[in-house]
DNA sequence: CGATACGTTGACGGAAATCAACCCCGGTGG
DNA sequence: CCACCGGGGTTGATTTCCGTCAACGTATCG
């Protein structure tokens, strides 16, 4: 079965970080894939795994993570529309971390076979996944500086700002308003945080007038604010055009 | 110039994480680069640099980190004998990190140019870098977890282990004992304390008989409770040979 | 010799965790 | 139909880990 109907979603994403020729995107809408739905709070890979094949996520929010010693949980990323969680199974053998889905998603699974024989028929695919990991890493080091360096409130506020740029590349936000269907208790897993402490810093931000968020919404209400209180820098999203980085200066 | 007397440290560095062949390894060799001796406490690359080389480091240590609003600084991670501390300019453009020295160091640079030639005409050379470039993502996920969840004295003993694990495999464990040159301001700078708490909790963990720690030389003195402390597990690393993470088995 | 960097110690304060209720709401089943 | 349940959100009281401030010791170095 071919995913073309749903390769869209794929090369919007590639295409936000690197030039693809009308070959190279008929390469990656041709792959072999293999679309499945998959109900929420599902893990698609665990921690030791040995994958054959890649996914991609055509719809819905994913997530990986890592346990730790006492049975905490610590959320490592976030994956929307057009992602690929589990890119680096192509070059490391076993998972070291877990991979699940936060919501009903629509997955796409192609093998690492077909992934392997294109990078090596098309260097500019190659690097185009290349750079999409290399972007995961810089994803994962402003983590480490949003832990290492900010209070509550500010890792809220940059996890939020993330999230409006990531997905207004996809398409996924209109008027600064996005879907986030995160729990207050999956908030406090990603940002290291107890759900109270979360919920007191979302009245904050709320009563600054910087966002709304319930019924699984972020609306942002002030974006510049917003950046800042984060200390949101979207650099590190390593995105081709710096318009998608300023979501508020969009048409939607 | 070229540094065929220095290049057996990025060979050894490659083949701990993916097998070369022996016209490979000749391949690297002959690359053209340039070996320079910085002192420490030297900026190698900034945030916003656009580098046109890569470099690799010889001897030293080296850092990576992110300045957030507030003038802190975060260390998002380390660097050593082997490394490639900024191989992901080779596919993003503007760096979101700056690189600098802790150590005075020997480095070697090698012209993006080379590289993306030299991957051009080998998949397997391409291949053995972008896992070098995961294994880095690998460990910054590992830092997220770190940071996020484990509490002070846990972070500073996993990354001991950390540390022991990777300079182990570039020869420069000896008993489980190494170079460690940070200072106790740089251990909170790298694991998001403040330098007076990695004091006491340094005092701690010698006093519980796990570690010595002075002139900048960590000496390992319980591996598995240093272990069980920092809650470590060595998959993240993805080294080839699962015995170089069990550095308390290896004959010295 | 003073200057400086690094390590150490004590006192104090604060950000966030923990503990424990309680509310609301949608689902479900007796 | 309504009681019950469980998940998610909210709140207050209390505790704890860690940060901040400040001082002091020690070693190195120009």
């Amino acid at each position: 079965m071919y995913g073309t109907q749903y390769s869209n979603v794929l090369i919007q994403k590639i295409e936000s970080i690197a030039d693809l020729s009308s070959e190279e995107k008929l390469a990656l809408v041709t792959l072999p894939m293999h679309v499945v739905e998959v109900a929420a709070d599902q893990d698609i890979v665990r921690e030791g795994d040995r994958p054959s094949q890649c996914c991609v996520v055509l719809e819905g929010f994913v997530y990986s993570y890592k346990i730790v010693a006492d049975g905490r949980r610590q959320i490592a990323s976030l994956y929307v529309a057009g992602d690929l969680p589990d890119l680096q199974s192509l070059h490391l053998e076993v998972m070291d971390n877990g991979i699940g889905t936060m919501t009903p998603c629509k997955l796409a699974f192609i093998s690492h076979n077909a992934l392997r024989s294109l990078c090596e028929k098309n260097h500019r695919i190659t690097n185009a996944l290349w750079r999409a990991s290399l972007i995961d890493a810089a994803i994962a080091r402003e983590w480490v500086a949003n832990l290492g360096q900010r209070n509550a409130q500010s890792r809220l506020a940059h996890l939020f700002c993330e999230m409006i740029v990531r997905l207004g590349v996809v398409g996924l936000v209109d008027n600064l308003a996005c879907e986030l269907p995160l729990t207050q208790s999956e908030f406090g897993d990603a940002m290291g945080l107890s759900t109270v402490h979360v919920n007191r810093c979302l009245q904050e931000l709320r009563g600054a007038g910087l966002i709304s968020l319930s019924n699984n919404r972020l609306q942002v209400l002030d974006w510049d604010g917003l950046k800042r209180i984060g200390d949101f820098d979207p650099t590190f999203l390593h995105l081709k055009d710096p318009k998608a980085a300023s979501p508020s200066l969009l048409p939607s």
